[in-house]
DNA sequence: ACATTTTTGTTGCAATTGCAACAGATTTCT
DNA sequence: AGAAATCTGTTGCAATTGCAACAAAAATGT
């Protein structure tokens, strides 16, 4: 978003002025939550990183979701009948905002004069969300592996500014995130070191065109 | 979402109290908007349907998005430093509801009683596309054109209760719809039909199991 | 500091998918 | 009703990707 909304000063008013949230700890590898009842939970990431795993009936795992500080998830945002097992796990020690969105419209109304402000903001978060998944819809839907990749490197290019930019995940997890096979993705990525694309050492990537 | 919120309703209250929205009507094929400045533009579809169209340098094809009856999309829900053209064509004769979220913040605040109401529906509408967009990304992450196939299936089985269904796209579009070619998405359509797992007569499919 | 776990890098081969092309069916337009 | 446009169904072949497997490197835990 463009606009000057500061995301990190309205979570700590959340957390501050509404009595209805929950805050928990995770250790690294703890399960925060599994999205098997509808219970239109959201949570908030205050620090730390999760992510969002399914595995389907043939036991592949697939990271549907990576969410870091500032970041929202929950199971208000699937689907209810969905046939697979969700869940989030603490990639880094992690601590978390819980909230129930039903609540928070009905009862919290009542007692809480933070209620309209909260709201106005919840909903900004919810367009980042958006926004978020629309970018990585755009990468899923990009043909080939090559072409996933050097659309994803244009936007951290873009994001940083800079030729050179260091990516978020590693190797493994970025074949997750594009949902391919990581010795594919390592091919490709030689690939283009060969052809003369890109630099790379290590999740640093130098852009050559 | 299982809230007993009545988005028609909502909409037509919008459509009514709110000043800052404009309706505008879309002969099928029309260009309803393009996504290149950021206007943080929002629309809501009060009748037809519009396809989100991606033409990437190759002068490649992808639906990126088809939206229906109440549903939203805008340029506000898209990174901004995208590199793709994206438009918006009316699939259907077509009537469009647009406003601009930051107009709806600042200005509407101060001389629109509907306010709260608006902006906490709103969020209602953000959260169903989020729901979309996830269910989305769930089919898109499939490995396989069968797996996808299979997913999209079962969604559409459990949202009409029943193991007979119409499928909302035609084969041209689904294959745009899941990012494949639509050769290869026959194929593995008959294939399925082959080994008894599905019966079809047009877009009307039966699970065979 | 050392043992253990995870990630990287690589390869051959099989399976899946994309591409191109075309005929026939269906839908849309006038 | 007839013409034009779009969609369906199909195929051979090439390109891309997935799978399996393993050694080396790096990161993590105690």
């Amino acid at each position: 978003m463009d606009t000057n909304f500061d995301k990190k000063n309205f979570i700590n008013n959340f957390k501050k002025n509404c009595k209805k949230v929950q805050i928990k700890k995770f250790a690294k590898g703890e399960t925060v939550t599994t999205y098997i009842e509808k219970r239109n939970q959201i949570c908030i990431i205050l620090s730390g990183e999760v992510d969002l795993i399914r595995y389907d009936v043939n036991g592949n795992k697939t990271i549907i979701g990576h969410f870091a500080e500032n970041d929202i998830f929950g199971e208000v945002f699937y689907p209810a009948n969905t046939n697979n097992e969700l869940f989030v796990t603490a990639a880094k020690k992690s601590e978390i905002l819980f909230f129930t969105y039903n609540t928070l419209l009905d009862e919290c109304k009542y007692d809480c004069n933070f209620h309209s402000e909260l709201i106005t903001n919840l909903s900004e978060l919810f367009i980042d969300e958006i926004i978020d998944l629309n970018l990585r819809i755009e990468l899923l839907t990009k043909r080939t592996i090559r072409d996933k990749l050097l659309a994803y490197f244009d936007i951290l290019s873009k994001g940083s500014l800079n030729k050179i930019f260091t990516m978020p995940y590693n190797y493994t997890d970025l074949a997750d995130f594009f949902s391919v096979d990581r010795s594919a993705l390592m091919r490709e990525v030689k690939l283009l070191i060969d052809e003369g694309f890109i630099k790379k050492d290590g999740r640093k990537i130098t852009l050559l065109y």
